[in-house]
DNA sequence: AGAAGGCCTGTTCAGGGAGA
DNA sequence: TCTCCCTGAACAGGCCTTCT
């Protein structure tokens, strides 16, 4: 039912489940992008920046655990890796039929890691990785992987959408940012994840297996979706000329741009967005950042006429 | 429910330019 | 040369959000 086979590394067996889907494509990335969604505190090397642009070295991970709470008691019970493969991307899902093979799915996280070391996550800072870093502590054998990058989506996917969907979450990415009928899939026989823990603590008592079932394709749209969201991600920053942004999303990659120190770049957006339709409020911030940024390279002249059409606007 | 990264806002301070 | 003002950087504190 879970689909998987028996794996076996040197600490012992565990489960492994393997897909490969079509969708989403592989991503394009290059540095330029990657400089801006890496956090401003990553300080990485041009050389190190260049070999994480490589999406053939990324490796997409999201986790299942027992519960939010951090501390030695909650456990990653399943283990989701992706990576682009074939023009598609590979899943590989390690699960933990019990607590004794834990040391076994952590070794082989260790493994693909050391592969590819460029980790991709959603919320995964502030989650997963800090969860694993304890769980790799708590063997007290297995050292914690190093990796090369650790870039996750979920602060530049609030930056880039907030204004326009409120809720970032990634279902709601999923649903009006990607178009869950373009992705390919639906998750409209999803579980309510905060019943994850319950469906794991199910399957550990032998009580029923169809709930751990729907947490592994929970875990397996989840990968997708941040595979299809890295891919958006990039293709929208790497076109900021030519590209079909809705306007929203340009004032927000502006924004992006100015708060990155991006100066110039920001202040072509922000122009190009005063050009479509934005809300009166947005419009209003996008006319004042575009009029400080035209101060700053010593364009008065289109600084006064920004400035202008604000004291003019009705709003206070 | 707990953790923590990042954003936002406000404050402080240093440095540079203009004017007396 | 001194004073004043403006700007930008740095920092602190509070808040929000996401994950299972």
């Amino acid at each position: 039912m879970l689909g998987g086979e028996i794996a076996r590394n040197r600490y012992g067996e565990f489960l492994v489940a393997r897909q490969w889907y079509s969708s989403p494509e592989r991503c394009g990335a290059d540095t330029e992008v990657l400089r801006l969604l890496l956090s401003a505190n990553s300080e990485l090397t041009e050389w190190e920046l260049q070999r994480a642009a490589d999406p053939e070295k990324w490796l997409l991970l999201d986790t299942e655990t027992t519960g939010l709470v951090g501390g030695t008691g909650t456990y990653a019970f399943l283990i989701g890796l992706a990576w682009w493969e074939s023009g598609g991307i590979r899943i590989e899902q390690l699960f933990m039929r019990d607590h004794d093979e834990e040391h076994s799915i952590l070794l082989e996280l260790a493994d693909r890691l050391a592969e590819r070391p460029v980790l991709v996550t959603f919320n995964g800072k502030c989650f997963d990785w800090p969860l694993l870093q304890n769980r790799f502590r708590m063997t007290r054998q297995i050292a914690t992987p190093a990796f090369a990058a650790h870039l996750d989506l979920l602060h530049p996917a609030r930056q880039l959408w907030r204004l326009q969907i409120g809720s970032v979450r990634l279902t709601e990415l999923e649903q009006y940012v990607l178009g869950a009928e373009s992705l390919g899939w639906s998750r409209r026989n999803d579980i309510d994840s905060s019943r994850i823990p319950e469906f794991y603590f199910e399957f550990l008592r032998g009580v029923a297996i169809d709930g751990i079932a729907g947490v592994f394709h929970h875990n397996r749209m989840d990968l997708r979706g941040l595979a299809a969201l890295a891919g958006r991600i990039f293709r929208m920053l790497s076109q900021l000329e030519g590209g079909e942004q809705e306007p929203l999303e340009l004032y927000a990659i502006s924004h992006l741009l100015n708060r990155r120190g991006e100066c110039s770049k920001a202040r072509r957006v922000y122009e190009r967005c005063l050009s479509m339709k934005l809300p009166e409020p947005i419009a209003r911030r996008a006319r004042n950042e575009a009029a400080r940024l035209a101060k700053r390279e010593r364009d008065f002249g289109r600084a006064t006429e920004l400035w202008n059409e604000l004291a003019s606007s009705s709003e206070p």
